[in-house]
DNA sequence: AAGCTGACTATGG
DNA sequence: GCCATAGCCAGCT
């Protein structure tokens, strides 16, 4: 609201996935009309730490099924570690069996 | 105000 | 299959 409508939406989908799922910022910025907004959804993960209401990055890595977005977290490790806690395997900084846990929102959200 | 940066993705070599 | 380049938009310096 105060801030683009962009970045409320991303929250808010970002808050629907479900938990021991993995989604892709394209796949986000894909469901929300944006077809090459996957920065801006990796720029709005960031301004969701200023946001009162907690954001499930964690569950949203790139496309290749890499947290590239664990070194912005308090501790680097806690995105592979909550990861873990939902039941996803990682390793190497890799979500293992990407597709399998894979949710993409335009299909399970509909549009 | 202008330019750079960035948690990306797709394409080309 | 990996490295380099381009496109994208908004925030930050």
């Amino acid at each position: 609201m105060d801030k683009a409508n962009f970045f409320k939406d991303v929250y808010d989908v970002v808050r629907q996935i479900p938990a021991g799922r993995v989604t892709s910022y394209g796949a986000i910025a894909q469901y929300l009309g944006v077809k090459s907004g996957a920065r801006m959804v990796g720029w709005a993960m960031n301004a969701s730490f200023t946001e009162k209401e907690y954001v499930p990055a964690h569950r949203v890595v790139n496309r290749k099924g890499l947290l590239t977005g664990k070194h912005h977290f308090s501790n680097p490790n806690a995105m592979e570690d909550r990861l873990k806690a939902e039941g996803i395997e990682v390793e190497n900084d890799q979500i293992t069996q990407f597709e399998k846990y894979y949710w993409d929102p335009s299909k399970e959200l509909e549009i």
